[in-house]
DNA sequence: CGCTATTTTATTGTTTACAAAATAATGACG
DNA sequence: CGTCATTATTTTGTAAACAATAAAATAGCG
């Protein structure tokens, strides 16, 4: 079993949750669109308690809105002030994240990392922005979780989820490889302070 | 009608929700207690349904922690890195906050305002401190909503529930009057810098 | 024809019943 | 007597039916 990566097992509400995530972020659920909790039931398959869990999950994500007796729909993008508080607050929560992981990362970690950028490369090969998207935060969630598990995370999520909803477009695409590149380097060599210089530059 | 300000219309979950907080604040759930969805759903009145939704929300805010097929428990308190990390973040929003009201408050405003910190008084006269915590937070609510309506209050508030867990007892007491009237008297002035400083000396 | 009021429909909120998983309890075996 | 496996019970997850609210359509009136 030596060396085999644990697969990851998502609930069924978690796996909803990040298609639907998936649909926001590929456009096909566009701002303002409005969600049916029956229409959703049917299109997974299930009935409409785990979807409400979902919307409520998403809703507190900041990628719903919802209202008592009203429904959710997709949210619209943020206020300009509020989205650069977003990438201030975004970028203090990272750099304190490398802070934490000086002398942490195993050598186990360093390979997960290089594998999710392979995987980012394949993707921005194939043209799959969404998928881009998708593992560009998975790359950001390792580091977030390993420096503060669970609770940093939790913090963290919605301000990536948010700052997501605005741009809706992958702005150049290999830059984003190189740029993940670049910090994955400067955690392998300890050298915090070329890791948070490029955070900073990564987080826009 | 003139004057007469609008009574709060809260969902029935939102009661249960606010309810469950104040419970975790005075102490009454513990860190690590186990919340049972039947025994709740008894208490309350209610089918499992409506609370297995306000525990997800918990949950989402930090002051709870959920396990797949285990339930959910009060969550423990912070690391102190994190607890610091918080602190900071907190701040930088409520200072962004001051920053954006600016000019922006009305009379109404203000009377709120003053309302609020008449009330934090008499719960304080009253030793009820679990009140003073949740007027007191219910001040800077009204803070936060005014300069960026619910989506900053709900960045915010996750920092807010996960703090209070980490007291879970008022310091002074007196000092916590004092500190939100310097703050209001800093603002109607229109002295943000005043209104900035106070802020960050009361979040602590 | 335009507007308001009422009825109808659709959608969300809640309850109840059932399935699956985890915890607790029981019993066999060393 | 202690440990492990198996069974029983409790608890969470899901589904389906019902109630209440909001949205849409229709009818009545100026």
């Amino acid at each position: 079993m030596a060396g085999v990566r644990a697969p990851k097992i998502l609930s069924v509400k978690d796996q909803i949750a990040e298609q639907i995530r998936s649909d926001i972020i590929a456009g096909d659920l566009a701002p303002n669109t409005k969600l049916n909790e029956k229409e959703l039931a049917e299109r997974f398959g299930l009935s409409r308690g785990p979807i409400r869990d979902v919307i409520l999950q998403l809703t507190k994500e900041g990628l719903l809105i919802s209202k008592n007796n009203c429904g959710a729909s997709v949210n619209s993008i943020l206020d300009p002030k509020l989205q650069k508080l977003m990438i201030k607050l975004r970028r203090e929560i990272e750099v304190f994240a490398i802070e934490q992981l000086k002398d942490k990362l195993t050598a186990n970690d360093v390979a997960d990392l290089e594998s999710i950028l392979d995987e980012l490369q394949e993707a921005f090969e194939r043209n799959d922005y969404t998928e881009v998207t998708k593992i560009d935060i998975s790359f950001h969630n390792y580091l977030i979780h390993k420096a503060g598990g669970d609770e940093l995370v939790n913090i963290w999520y919605p301000y990536v989820m948010r700052m997501r909803l605005n741009y809706k477009r992958i702005t150049t695409g290999e830059e984003c490889v190189n740029e993940h590149r670049v910090i994955l380097d400067a955690l392998k060599d300890g050298d915090i302070s070329a890791a948070t210089k490029a955070i900073k530059a990564n987080i826009k």
